[in-house]
DNA sequence: AGGTTCGCTCAACGCCTGTAGAGTCAGTCG
DNA sequence: CGACTGACTCTACAGGCGTTGAGCGAACCT
C-alpha cells in the first residue's frame, strides 16, 4: 500500500518522487478547492515540502495546473456511450483526480474551460459521426451533456438519487435512456418502451 | 434604453439607485468570472463608484454574493418540466444573471454549492412526486442533472451543437428526450397522491 | 439661511499571495 | 577523504486583496 513508505536511494529518483508527491498533492487540492482557492502553500503543506520546491518543479502555479488536470485522451471511435460513461464516469467509483481537478475549475479558471470545450466539442464530434439520421450533432451533444451534468450532480454536488444509485439502477435506468437520444426515435411523439423501467431490457 | 440616465431627485431614491447599480455589476462580474476571481474594485469599477462603497452597501464582498446569486424560488409543482426548462434555461435566451451567478460559482465556492445542492434537490423532489412508477427519484434526478448539464454546455461552455440550437429543434428533439425519463406523458395526472400513495418496488 | 444629515470618496491598513535568491546540508564522485 | 553538485529550505519582497475610518460637499430639514 504505501507507495511513500518506500524511498528510494539514488537522488535523481529521489527527486522525481518529491516531484510525482507534488503532483498528487496538487490534483487533490485543485480537485477539490478549484485553481484560484488552492494555494502552493496548501499544495506544499500536503507534499510536505516548501512552497517554493513546488515552484523551482513547476514553475509556477499555473504551469502544475496545466498539468495536473491534463486529461489523457484517447479517441476511441467505437463503443463511443461505453467510453463516455467511462471518461465522465457516471460509474460508482470516485473520479480520477485530474479530471475531478479540470472539472472543478472549468466554469472559473479560463484555460480550464478552454480544455473543457475542447474535450467535449471532440466527444460530441466522435459521438456524431457514429449515429445517423437528423440533427445527430444535436443529439450527440445532448447526450454528452447529460453526461456532464450527471457527473456534476453525483460527484461535485452529491445529489441524493444519484450517490446512492448501484449499478443495477444504472444498467436498467441511466444507461438505456442516455442512449435513447442517439437513437433516431426522439422524434417520434414519445417512445413507448424505452425509457419505462416497468420491463427492464435483459442483457 | 438609457434606464440610467434619468436621475433621481430625492436622497434616498439616489441611494437605492446607485445600490441597485452595484448589484447588477456585481451580478455581471460574479457570473463572468465567479466568486474568487471577481474582485471589489472590479464591481465598483463597473458601478462607477468607490470599492469602499460596495462594501457599505453590502456589508462585505461574501454578502454581495449571496444577494446577487439568490434565485428567486418559486415552487410551481405543476407543469414541472416546463418550468425546469423555464429555470435552468435551456432556451434561447441568456440566462438571468443571478442564474449565472450562482451556476459559475458552484464547483468553487461553498455557499454557492449549497445553494444549488438545496435548490436541485427541491427540484427533484419536486418532479419525483410528480412522476409514477419506481426509480421515479432517480428518474427525476436525470432529468435535473441533465438539464444542468445542457444549462452548463450551453451557457458557459459554449458547445457548437448547443448554442445554434432552434426553439423548433427543442421542441423535436431536446423536450421529448427529456421528458422521456420522467415515463409517462407530464400532463399526465400530477396529484396521483390520492391514487398512489406507496408504491413497492416490482422487480 | 444655516445647521445637520448622510451618501460618497480618499487614503491607508494589515493580510495573504505567488515567486525569487541566498543559504544549507546530504548524496555523489574522483 | 575532500571537493563538488544539487535537492531542498529559509527569508524576503512586491503586489493585490478586502475592509476601515476620516473627511468632504451636496441634499435636506426647520
Amino acid at each position: 500500500m504505501d507507495a511513500d513508505a518506500t524511498e528510494p536511494r539514488t537522488r535523481a529518483a529521489r527527486r522525481a518522487a518529491t516531484a510525482q508527491r507534488i503532483l498528487k498533492a496538487a490534483q487533490f487540492e485543485f480537485g477539490e478547492r478549484g485553481l484560484d482557492a488552492t494555494t502552493v502553500r496548501a499544495i506544499a503543506t500536503r507534499a510536505r515540502v516548501d512552497p517554493s520546491l513546488v515552484i523551482q518543479h513547476y514553475g509556477s502555479k499555473n504551469d502544475l495546473f496545466a498539468i495536473a488536470a491534463q486529461l489523457h485522451r484517447e479517441s476511441t471511435d467505437e463503443d463511443v456511450i461505453e467510453h463516455l460513461l467511462d471518461v465522465l464516469d457516471v460509474r460508482l467509483n470516485e473520479l480520477p483526480p485530474e479530471t475531478r481537478a479540470l472539472v472543478r475549475s472549468m466554469l472559473t479558471a479560463p484555460e480550464a474551460t478552454l480544455a473543457m470545450q475542447e474535450f467535449l466539442n471532440e466527444r460530441v464530434k466522435g459521438l456524431s459521426r457514429a449515429i445517423e439520421g437528423v440533427d445527430a450533432d444535436l443529439r450527440a451533444a445532448l447526450t454528452v451533456s447529460s453526461v456532464l451534468g450527471l457527473t456534476i450532480a453525483r460527484h461535485f454536488l452529491g445529489l441524493h438519487a444519484l450517490t446512492e444509485i448501484s449499478e443495477e439502477q444504472i444498467a436498467r435506468t441511466v444507461r438505456p435512456w442516455l442512449t435513447a437520444a442517439l437513437g433516431e426515435d426522439t422524434t417520434a411523439p414519445r417512445s413507448a418502451d424505452s425509457a419505462r423501467p416497468e420491463q427492464p431490457p435483459t442483457p
